[in-house]
DNA sequence: CCAACTCATAGCATCGATGCTATGAGTGGC
DNA sequence: GCCACTCATAGCATCGATGCTATGAGTTGG
């Protein structure tokens, strides 16, 4: 079933270390962008040779990236917002009212 | 004005870098961010030892942070969200419609 | 004046993300 | 069957963020 597995499986691994509940959400925060980004790129009918040229990487490294093969930087998330001509936005939210 | 430059200038300089649109802006959510946490630690009185004990860092990285030196990861933005009751949202927000 | 506390930096080690090239597998067209 | 295209990985080099300890300066309270 041509196995293609390696960082599936890191990512796997990352969201299930135990005590770690904050490497567990950014590694699920990074496999969200991966799944918005691939999104938005095949929205535009783009490769993703094609993105990688438009934010200035390789394809390889945007396959590592939509696989969540990693937790991508700002820097990072920045170019590929630009590419698809889009906002980035990180924020903190208090989760309890400033009372 | 007791001179404590270094960081702030590390952060200016890269904030002025001319090529490199994508890297000013992640210098400035970084400073934003940086702004925000200080802002919710002081709220809350606590000092920057109490707030890197709380998330597992020293006063040391909490400053550098604050003060921009750095473009913080995610793994660290949620620690600091964890530690200061709040939510890390990373979006991308699509600038033109869907159209 | 001294002690304690807070924050800014320095300097260094280490880990991890990114950048690269190359390759294998799957698919579609000719 | 062959070629071209797309995507997933491997493996490696490098850069940069984080983690640490130690220190200096400024402040406040005694």
């Amino acid at each position: 079933m041509s196995e293609q597995e390696t960082w599936r499986e890191l990512r796997d691994r990352r969201m299930a270390e135990p005590g770690a509940a904050e490497a567990y959400e950014a590694a699920r925060i990074a496999y969200e962008l991966g799944k918005a980004v691939r999104a938005m790129r095949e929205g535009r009918g783009w490769s993703q040779n094609d993105l990688a040229r438009e934010a200035g990487m390789t394809q390889s490294a945007v396959a590592r990236f939509e696989a969540g093969g990693t937790i991508p930087t700002l820097p990072v998330l920045e170019r590929l917002a630009r590419a698809l001509d889009a906002d980035l936005e990180v924020r903190l939210t208090p989760r309890a009212p400033a009372a």
